[in-house]
DNA sequence: ACAATAGTTAACCTTATCGTTCATCATTAT
DNA sequence: ATAATGATGAACGATAAGGTTAACTATTGT
């Protein structure tokens, strides 16, 4: 069972995802993806364990001399993640759904999407408006 | 244009993704965000400072009292996180491409999945067989 | 004018992260 | 046996994240 935690902070670092960037494409040695992304091994083996720990990356395969790791992806963790941004993603409509609840009793033909940004009235204030955002 | 990194890293922390699960819903004021999530004020407000920062989150529609800042979410940066993700979602099939390019010369009929793993072979030695994997 | 409210910023502390170098373990080659 | 290789682990330093309290700005109410 991925956790979403440890997912996204697996994923929120460059590195890391050069790592998934590299696998995506076939499985490898952990000196190959520490070379690729010019960091040392151990700093690299880290990562891996980190990526290990979330499920992002399994290690098998021997290739031939047991010394070697061969570091493959996983989907699942992945797959999950993207379910959790799908159903966030959902927001609009529930966000229409709750205005909808929230201003009519039950009338049938509310269907604008205009309607939700219609939410931000100006304010009844006459005064100079404050200004909000000093970039 | 969203960047990866920053998303990520605003996500990555379950306070933060708390407000955006209650931002789902409807917008919301600072404090009652902070409140639902049982955090100080200005926690709460450099959480949001990050989300705003990274586009996640917007903040306008002042409530008829100009003190108040409305949050409510964005879906770009989302969408955008989701974009890669399917993206890195496809490793399986470009591996299987990977493979078959490498393998045949162009043959047409290299379809079961079980072929990817099969590149994981025995290794030719006949010791021990090594551990790899201490938990 | 004064106090109260909503929100942010500043200063401080604690803890975690990332990279480096050095040491260690396991496996293969001579 | 000894050396060389692939990978990991441990200790160190620098940097950033996240929380708290206190101070500050802006707006509203009396």
């Amino acid at each position: 069972m991925p956790d979403l935690d440890q997912t996204l902070l697996a994923l929120a670092d460059p590195a890391r995802r050069g790592v998934i960037d590299l696998l995506r494409e076939k499985p490898r040695r952990a000196s190959e993806i520490a070379h690729a992304l010019r960091m040392s091994r151990p700093a690299m083996s880290r990562h891996l364990r980190v990526l290990r720990q979330t499920g992002l990356v399994v290690q098998d395969g021997i290739d031939a001399d047991a010394r070697v790791r061969m570091y493959r992806l996983r989907g699942e963790p992945i797959e999950h993640l993207r379910g959790w941004l799908e159903e966030v993603e959902g927001f609009w409509t529930a966000q229409l759904a709750s205005f909808k609840t929230r201003v009519e009793g039950s009338n049938p033909k509310p269907n604008r999407e205009a309607r939700a940004v219609a939410a931000s009235r100006a304010p009844k204030s006459t005064r100079p408006a404050s200004r909000l955002q000093k970039p």
